[in-house]
RNA sequence: CGGGGUGUAGCGCAGUUUGGUAGCGCACAUGAUUUGGGAUCAUGGGGCCGGGAGUUCGAGUCUCUUCACCCCGACCA
């Protein structure tokens, strides 16, 4: 492609709305541009870096013996029967004009699981894995960092169909097999970590993460090659005995204005740890819980839902707490109704704690455990570093991620809401096993620009970059140059080569700041050694440059 | 949803305190000179100062309102 003949448009200054390197540099190498808030489109080389992304994955998923189809983004409403209120507001809700309600998919679950049932009735047909590449679309709360979460996004989902739960195991590893190859030629560093399974049941799931400080997901690691996120990471529990000390009788203290753990436990001549921590919550806007930690931990809510069941958790409000007897900041395991008491299990070990009074203004210090009420006790708090590791023992890391993939097993959880059966061989009727499997393939574009590049921009691999090279020409009034540059684009564009011929007026320094910035892996000067016959080849991730005979140029690609 | 911030030329910004003819850099157009690291000079085009309502002789600037965008938070009671 001739430059002077493209769309090409590059910026010199980062968009005053870009936070992190891979959304100014995509922005500044006109690979996007944002149409609104999370949504962005995308200029000539973006979309040839992103089909090369889909062509990977497509090559990769079909590789698998997976089969691409194509569903439909405007759907019905009623398609997502039982996830309308789960989705809420993240779903974009629109009317024909007939009044019909309609949405654009956020997730395809319920729509491959209905063509499966209506095409599938016998276990010959079984096992299958669909798959598509296509927009979704959800009305993320806050998108940020340019592709890396928007409201418009292009995945990759594809879901799997089997006869037993034998059959959903292999669909399954075959999936992840096909991820990591997938992420591998992509060249991305990444890890996988359990996962958990969200409200949407299911008896496993992994996510692969590369790794980044950027990433919005707390990954827990150790050397041992345990990886988990937070929301699923276990904390190791061991009984202490403490049949040693002594237990004192608990006393109420007046502790005005004492808001934080911190402070608290302080004006207490205690430490944080000393602390029962009490945080009250809602659950599905009906059951109240109080869950309880140490006071120097946090409560990971997403175990606490999977202890005490239920698919939607809030922070309860100033009323609720009231209504189960005790008040904001003071809140006491003692003496409450109507709410459900879950401490985590560390909380068996502790001795002499602080908790609330249930009143404004005091606590007891002193209390044990046989002054307070616990319904359940349960793995509920933040696994954080410095913890051990619950397979070795060892001690735990946190890294940050950014979430590229993600894998399911979902078993029944939509073949049995949308009677999807097939007949087995004795002729009875049977729900298949689904899994479903997702990369975000636009996320995935910004996480490999966040790992690929340098201080003069994006510095691609050769897999994945809109084209390979760059071929500068230094000065396009000098007849020589030009014809040994042409006659060098030509030879290359013979091959097949993805070439770019920077034809422009412009001078040598703008074309190369250019070439540099847009992620090329190889830039060649044709300048001022043409009449030597030579010209400079560049490798874009080193900088290295080496003169080459023009005439052997070609046969480098 | 809560808090904070920003909306002025295609992009990045100043001007708002103290109301008085709309600015700068880059980009763009034309011409000349340049051609190995975002060239130089000259000339020029481009704005409902996010929208609406007000105050005022007069509003980019003050007031009210609305919209958009960005950041933080929405877990430590």
């Amino acid at each position: 492609m001739r430059i002077s003949k493209m769309f090409f448009k590059t910026y010199r200054e980062n968009p005053q709305d870009a936070e992190i390197k891979s959304h100014k540099l995509m922005v500044r190498a006109g690979y996007i541009k944002k149409q609104s808030a999370g949504v962005y489109l995308f200029m000539p080389l973006g979309l040839r870096m992103l089909r090369k992304l889909c062509d990977i994955i497509r090559e990769e998923m079909d590789k698998s013996g997976a089969c691409e189809m194509q569903m439909t983004s405007l759907l019905p409403i009623e398609a997502y029967a039982s996830r309308v209120e789960h989705f809420g507001k993240d779903m974009f809700r629109l009317f024909d004009r007939s009044g019909k309600e309609l949405c654009l998919g956020p997730s395809h679950e319920e729509i491959f699981t209905n063509v499966v049932k209506d095409a599938v009735t016998s276990y010959k047909q079984l096992p299958l894995i669909l798959y598509q590449i296509q927009n979704k679309y959800r009305d993320e709360v806050r998108p940020r960092f340019g592709l890396m979460r928007g409201k418009e996004f292009l995945m990759k989902d594809a879901y799997s169909y089997d006869v037993d739960k034998a059959g959903l195991d292999n669909s399954y590893n075959i999936m992840a097999d096909t991820y990591k190859r997938i992420f591998n030629r992509l060249g991305l560093d990444f890890v996988i970590v359990n996962a958990d399974n969200g409200t949407m049941g299911g008896d496993a799931s992994q996510e692969f993460m590369v790794k980044s400080n950027i990433g919005e997901d707390e990954i827990i690691v150790c050397d041992c090659g345990y990886a988990a996120n937070t929301e699923k990471a276990e904390c190791d529990y061991h009984p202490v005995d403490n049949s040693g000390v002594e237990l004192l009788n608990k006393t109420k203290r007046h502790t005005p204005k004492l808001k934080t753990v911190d402070d608290l436990a302080k004006s207490l001549g205690k430490v944080a740890k000393d602390m029962l921590k009490a945080i009250v919550y809602k659950i599905d806007g009906k059951r109240t819980i109080v869950a309880l930690v140490p006071g120097d931990r946090e409560v990971e809510e997403t175990k606490l839902i999977r202890a005490v069941g239920g698919m939607n958790i809030e922070m309860a409000s100033l009323q609720d707490i009231e209504d189960i007897g005790s008040v904001a900041g003071f809140v006491g395991p003692f003496g409450l109704h109507n709410c459900e008491i879950v401490a985590d299990n560390s909380v068996k070990n502790m001795v002499n704690f602080i908790i609330g009074a249930n009143e404004i203004d005091y606590h007891y210090e002193n209390a044990n455990l046989r002054d307070i009420h616990i319904d359940n006790f349960a793995d509920i708090k933040k696994a954080q570093a410095g913890d051990k590791c619950v397979v070795c023992g060892g001690e735990l890391r946190s890294i940050r991620g950014i979430e590229v993939g993600h894998i399911f097993k979902q078993n029944t959880r939509y073949t049995e809401e949308l009677q999807c059966k097939y007949l087995d061989e004795n002729g009875k009727s049977q729900y298949m096993q689904m899994g479903a499997y997702g990369i975000g393939v636009t996320r995935t574009m910004s996480a490999i620009v966040e790992q690929y590049s340098d201080e003069y921009g994006i510095v691609l691999p050769e897999e994945v970059a809109p084209y390979k090279v760059d071929i500068v020409i230094a000065n396009m009034k000098d007849k020589d140059i030009v014809e040994a540059a042409e006659t060098l684009y030509q030879s290359l564009l013979d091959k097949k080569v993805e070439v770019l011929l920077d034809d422009r007026a412009d001078g040598i320094g703008a074309k190369l700041k250019d070439a540099e910035l847009i992620g090329v892996p190889y830039i060649i000067v044709v300048g001022k050694y043409t009449s030597e016959g030579k010209a400079e080849l560049v490798v874009r991730s080193t900088m290295k440059r080496e003169l080459v005979d023009l005439a052997d140029l070609a046969k480098r690609f």
